[in-house]
DNA sequence: CGGTTTTGACCGGCGC
DNA sequence: GCGCCGGTCAAAACCG
């Protein structure tokens, strides 16, 4: 029942590194409704990006420049934690911004996210640096747990869980401060796989859904003959 | 009946 | 030290 998609191309902690992260703010635009092959099958992708220098497209399909496969961000600040770090347009800072009011932590009811069965209607897929250069590593003395390499993007799409591929199950779902719409948490179902994901609507369009992935999958796609793409597709689980 | 979703509680990091 | 907040847990509800 998950139909995710886009064979979790991003989840591979392209854009993880974060050195890379900090020195290529990208915010690139895919754009290439012709590119068939990237298993971005239900969007399109618009636009060519540049990751760190590299062509987006190429990265997608795998080329991207040594990452450090794992590299968590070790001792870094979780993801939007740090609000010296963050920058002004870093997604996370305005997701997860602090700025006072409210413990929102419980749970919105009635938001009924997670219907894997949907494809998204569409179109646009936005991979975003700003929310990738947030996690830039605050220097701190202590080492934290280490982090899987994370990965995001945006999407214009009307359904919030795209299909990549693999099966995904939801653990939780949270209201994130100054947001109005909750932030899905999805876990893969594959055993020994420890990949997670989030997902959640840019509060300023939402319209606009930012999928975050953390983690590689250590298997293919659950249903990735199926489903995806002609032939020449890469399949592309890093 | 097994797997998934929902959702309140809990945990731990971080800023003040 | 305390409170805030994001992330996770887990029991109950739900669904096919």
């Amino acid at each position: 029942m998950f139909p995710s998609t886009s064979n979790g191309l991003m989840n591979q902690g392209l854009v993880e590194n974060p050195e890379i992260m900090a020195t290529a703010h990208m915010g690139f635009n895919l754009q290439a409704s012709h590119l068939p092959p990237l298993s971005f099958s239900p969007y399109s992708l618009s636009k060519t990006c540049t990751v760190g220098g590299e062509d987006a497209v190429s990265c997608l399909r795998g080329n991207l420049p040594s990452l450090p496969p794992d590299h968590g961000d070790d001792g870094s600040g979780r993801l939007g934690q740090s609000s010296t770090q963050r920058s002004s347009s870093d997604l996370w800072s305005r997701a997860g911004d602090r700025a006072a009011n409210g413990k929102g932590s419980s749970v919105a009811a009635g938001e009924h996210y997670s219907n894997n069965k949907n494809r998204p209607a569409a179109n646009n897929i936005v991979i975003d640096s700003l929310s990738v250069g947030a996690m830039r590593m605050k220097k701190v003395k202590v080492r934290r747990k280490v982090r899987e390499p994370r990965f995001c993007f945006k999407t214009m799409s009307e359904v919030d869980v795209l299909d990549d591929g693999y099966k995904w199950r939801k653990y939780g779902q949270k209201v994130v401060k100054n947001t109005q719409h909750p932030r899905s948490y999805y876990r893969c179902t594959q055993e020994n796989c420890r990949v997670k994901k989030r997902i959640e609507r840019m509060a300023e369009d939402p319209r606009m859904v930012i999928t975050t992935y953390e983690g590689r999958h250590v298997h293919s796609p659950s249903h990735a003959e199926e489903e995806s793409q002609p032939s020449s597709e890469v399949t592309l689980f890093w």
